[in-house]
DNA sequence: AAAGCGTGGGT
DNA sequence: TACCCAAGCTT
């Protein structure tokens, strides 16, 4: 859950996670569409998945426990170089490197590592290999975590609290917000697409689930056309055979590599009309508790007020 | 291996 | 406002 993600974020959604699903083997056996419902909100959909098919394999890989070497925690989905050295060191006392966006950031100061990133992670990695204490590797890790998030901050960061200052070389500098070099990132074009909010008169909305992989994979949607820089064009076609109205005013949303910006329209079905083929009915009651990201949240919020 | 993948908070 | 950043992983 921590990963690119803040600890204020996951706090809540961990909760509820270890109350639900007490153990490995809990979690294995709860369908994914659950975890989705669990996750929603939460952001990169792909770890929620990444995590259920994880806790499948250590349930019936590895008898419900973690493997203690870290080819084996390697080994196991949505566990990368970071998590699997994380768990090695803080669980099983191993000295592996643990190196997350703090770690990059305290490293690259202390010895004015240029290298732009993420290129500069073997090196990084290599260093913190070094400098780790063996004898206590988990401490370490969380240790070097904290520094960058308390005191090693990106900008204005508290040098004159740090207790690596003696032998930090940007700080001796003066250069320590120059650290670290990253490489150039493009920023993405506007794209635009219709979002049709259809209910009965009971309550019911009419949904859809997305692909399991991709963009918002496997979460639920809000019917719509595709998102794509041209726009839907003036009366975009609903998927069911209905005349809808526009709903004054857009959705806005910002994803990591796109802002995105919704046309909403809106009808109302009879009781009977069938949901067509790949929708669904959810009772008014099951819509908060649905696998609803983020941005259809703000679809359904703009249609309800309007 | 560069790009895709959410969301909320901070400056 | 418009970025930047957060206990990164996958393809």
């Amino acid at each position: 859950m921590l990963q690119q993600t803040t600890v204020k974020a996951v706090a809540p959604y961990f909760a509820a996670f270890l109350a639900r699903w007490p153990t490995v083997g809990d979690l294995a056996a709860s369908p994914v569409e659950e975890v989705m419902k669990a996750w929603a909100g939460l952001g990169y959909y792909s770890r929620a998945r990444n995590l259920h098919a994880c806790a499948i394999a250590v349930a019936r890989d590895h008898g419900g426990r973690f493997p203690a070497d870290l080819a084996g925690l390697r080994a196991l989905p949505g566990i990368g170089d970071y998590t699997a050295a994380a768990i090695a060191a803080i669980a099983f006392d191993i000295p592996a490197a643990v190196v997350d966006g703090n770690v990059e950031r305290v490293v690259t100061r202390l010895e004015t590592i240029d290298t732009p990133l993420p290129g500069a992670k073997p090196l990084i990695r290599a260093r913190v290999a070094t400098l780790l204490d063996p004898a206590r590797p988990g401490d370490f890790a969380q240790a070097t975590m904290d520094l960058g998030a308390t005191i090693c901050t990106p900008k204005k960061p508290a040098c004159s609290l740090c207790p690596l200052r003696p032998f930090c070389a940007a700080s001796a500098a003066g250069t320590q917000e120059a650290f670290p070099v990253k490489a150039p990132k493009r920023g993405g074009t506007l794209r635009r697409g219709a979002a049709f909010v259809i209910r009965r008169a009971d309550g019911a909305l009419l949904v859809r689930t997305r692909p399991p992989k991709g963009l918002l994979g496997g979460m639920t949607e809000i019917p719509g056309t595709d998102w794509t820089a041209e726009g839907p064009g003036r009366e975009p076609a609903p998927p069911v055979p209905l005349v809808v109205t526009r709903l004054p005013g857009t959705v806005g949303h910002v994803f990591t590599h796109f802002p995105l910006e919704l046309t909403v329209f809106h009808a109302v079905a009879p009781q009977g009309l069938a949901a067509p083929e790949g929708h669904r009915w959810i009772a008014e009651a099951e819509i908060e508790g649905e696998a609803f990201p983020t941005v259809f949240r703000k679809v359904i919020a703009h249609a309800f007020a309007t």
